[in-house]
DNA sequence: TTCGGTAGGGATAAAAAGTTCCCTATACCG
DNA sequence: CGGTATAGGGAACTTTTTATCCCTACCGAA
């Protein structure tokens, strides 16, 4: 998406799945896409409060991870569709586990959350 | 640690994870406590590459979500020690998830993001 | 007294990530 | 013809995160 300055450090394996699942959309177009999502248009409606130009992005960056490929029929009315690859299949545990942790404990982290912005308010 | 000007949307469980779990150093840090480092100066000689200043910045914020806990003898000779909470401590699962399900896919991964360099050289 | 270790933070720069605005191009429908 | 829907990207911007530099303060040891 955009060169790296920074070394990544991928032999740390939360590094690794940082990479994948990091960031605040990825994990959104990941699990709507396993869900049948397929189309960007779609991706879109799925999830309106991203900007389409951040999941256009992502979806470039997940193909070009082989998370996902894309089928695009060459002809019109424009059609592209992106489906898991194998490897895209796997992060589905990862993100349940993730998204089951994070269920289990979002009120509190949002309690210390808004503790954080009482303490740091302009 | 900074004042959000985005919203966070907490109700995503994977953003509430990538909220404690996110970013480039966290996951060492709070691993690392949890294997006994506790002081500032033993993290910082773990994680070297991570600037000191940056490890500080992440236990301010890692105390204010109450992952960890700190513990400081008022006097000298200087000693602060941080634990984990038990919140700190459920979050040592999901990293161990994370941790394997990366290690398992970094050669892949890593290979991947050699690609993309290629493709996107200066 | 100077040096080293420890804990911590201010100021600022640089990089990464996300957002907004607006553009191309094609085909279909009215 | 104009409007709508599709897929996609350029350019510029803001926000967030990470990095760099340098400082305070304290104690003990040399």
């Amino acid at each position: 998406m955009y060169e790296k300055k920074i070394s990544e450090n991928l032999d740390c394996g939360v590094n690794v799945a940082n990479k994948i699942v990091g960031g605040k959309w990825r994990a959104c177009i990941i699990d709507a896409i396993s869900r049948g999502i397929r189309r960007p248009s779609g991706l879109q409606r799925e999830i309106p409060e991203a900007p389409s130009r951040v999941i256009q992005m992502h979806l470039r960056e997940l193909e070009a991870l082989q998370v996902i490929r894309k089928e695009a029929s060459g002809g019109f009315p424009l059609k592209a569709e992106y489906f898991l690859t194998a490897f895209g299949a796997s992060v589905l545990p990862l993100i349940a586990v993730m998204d089951q942790w994070g269920n289990q404990h979002k009120e509190f982290v949002k309690e210390m959350a808004a503790a954080m912005m009482e303490t740091t308010e302009s």
